[in-house]
DNA sequence: GCTTGCTCTGAAAAGCGTTCCACATATTAT
DNA sequence: ATAATATGTGGAACGCTTTTCAGAGCAAGC
């Protein structure tokens, strides 16, 4: 297929000038735009985009990472930063990771490679100074808080989710509480423990290790807790749990094994899951999407600041709760 | 950052030799080899991927496209790609179309300018031509039938699907049975149709257009589904539906209006959303996550064998019932 | 002793578009 | 009338790597 040599010869002008239509550059006499616009549309030709890439160091290419791409919380993010990018003519490259710090490596690697022109992650398992070191090399973004002084996030108050939650189970008269995490020692599942402990704390209760369950991740490890929760010696009351599809599957199975549910066992979720809706469970959250929104807008900004000086930005999303049926 | 040109000058040796350490090309000493990368490590050096891209033609990039990124049958069949991609150092530009044939060209157009080697379409929505020319520029690979000349692709056999979800209602005594579908004249849908007014017409049932929903994207679409069969004149006893989470919204729906389910609605889920487990929606499907390692499979081995002439190729996936408690 | 075939290396072309700089002409301001 | 600015255009450098080709050196085979 043609290159723009050889549109620059059939048009009888210069390379810079079929480069200036292409690029809608206003110093080109109308006439000849006209004609190269012909000559273009009748060799059918476009850009080649690697040279173009090459030329102006730019991608207009985002990656995304996530630990895995079949999962609605990670896909509701995805689908505020596609949105946001689409309206600025970014492609995404989603990655998934499997919360693998070699394979997180790899795609933290896009970015020194010059493959995409910044990054959102929006969970990571990376090392602080690995995210350092690759914070140099373009804009990086998480959205989950992360304790590095150059990458800026966009994250959900988990702290604060767990203590509404709690408070509101409090209050509801619960005091043996239980919780569900997912990674055990993420930044996030700190957070939430840190608000568990204070609370049960500042009622007096100490916590059965019985009540904690951790590596959470799938619907059917929430099924897998109410089967556990059967055999403690002093069953919580309610659970605070950090992923809706995972409070789903502890109150399918509870009803399946005739526990009721919020009677016998109240269960809050911890995120905007669409079956949070469905199966009308309490929840602690903000919008996913919002936080995917907000993270490209921030991503996009330092992308044209340039500046990777740039201080260390944060924003944080408050939650609210969302009463409904299992509490 | 330091280029290639610097290394080789650095090494004292040329830019090809250097290349050749780059690419493990066997014919390079081992002393050099050693020096070489000794200096490649100490200036920090990467290859500038772009610049890679347009030397060889290829961008080991695919792309991907949907018609929304926060939908789980969708996701299913991106998590079958992505794994079967990474395997094979792809990567994967995911791409949003809402079901636009402008955004849908947009995309198609990345295979003209070279941004990626290949691109799968979980969904489209250009026309059958369209398809056929961007065809000229690189494999596409449908994960729906179509009826191209040119363009490949995996599909799940919907009219199969729905005949087996009539089949197994009709012999479960129904007679007066709905449908539910996403988009009214997709191909899917039209397959999904035949099925339904043959298996109709075979038992002499005339369907009333009241039992007919068409346009059903979101679990809102499915709960809207139940409020209008309540004013139908003949409600049907059954519906078959194309997407679990809309099943989902009909199911939750009914039951919260008091129509219990299957003794007064029974539901026939068609895919193999995770929400139909958990809900125990009787479900015929087969799985979207082996259609799109299916897809990627394919669609590999046409990046290269690189033959465009290369037939039409057209993989069919068979649907199985998998009876649960909504009939 | 001469041919053949490896191994190893470098120069140069090819892949392609953007952009800076210099220069020319035309227009407006002083 | 002169200076200053705006408009229009081409040449060449720049971004960077891969790959082909030609050639050198050396060992094995006849």
């Amino acid at each position: 297929m043609a290159n723009i040599r050889e549109i620059a010869k059939l048009a009888g002008v210069s390379v810079s000038t079929v480069s200036r239509v292409l690029n809608n550059h206003p110093y080109v006499n109308e006439k000849k735009r006209a004609e190269i616009l012909k000559i273009i549309e009748e060799q059918n030709y476009v850009q080649n985009s690697n040279a173009v890439h090459l030329s102006t160091g730019k991608t207009m290419v985002i990656g995304v990472t996530l630990p895995l791409v079949n999962n609605q919380y990670y896909s509701s993010i995805i689908e505020g930063i596609a949105a946001e990018a689409a309206q600025h003519h970014y492609k995404l490259m989603v990655c998934q990771t499997n919360n693998n710090p070699e394979q997180e490596r790899s795609i933290l690697h896009l970015l020194k490679n010059k493959k995409i022109d910044g990054l959102i992650m929006c969970s990571r398992s990376s090392s602080c100074e690995t995210l350092n070191e690759y914070a140099g090399y373009g804009p990086i973004i998480t959205c989950e808080a992360n304790d590095t002084t150059s990458v800026s996030s966009v994250h959900i108050d988990h702290y604060k989710t767990f203590l509404i939650g709690m408070e509101y189970l409090m209050k509801k008269g619960h005091r043996r509480i239980g919780y569900c995490i997912g990674r055990k020692n993420s930044f996030n599942s700190q957070h939430r423990k840190r608000a568990y402990y204070e609370k049960l704390r500042s009622i007096d209760v100490t916590p059965s290790p019985e009540w904690s369950f951790e590596e959470c991740l799938t619907i059917q490890d929430g099924k897998d807790v109410v089967g556990k929760l059967l055999h403690t010696e002093e069953r919580p009351t309610a659970m605070i749990v950090s992923c809706n599809h995972i409070a789903a599957g502890i109150i399918k199975e509870a009803s399946r094994l005739g526990i009721r549910v919020p009677e016998d066992l109240a269960v809050v979720g911890c995120d905007d899951q669409p079956i949070g809706e469905l199966l009308e469970i309490t929840t602690v959250s903000s919008s996913s999407t919002l936080m995917g929104k907000y993270a490209f807008e921030m991503l996009h900004e330092r992308i044209w600041r340039q500046q990777l000086d740039g201080k260390k930005e944060e924003k944080e999303l408050t939650p609210e709760l969302v009463e409904r049926l299992t509490t």
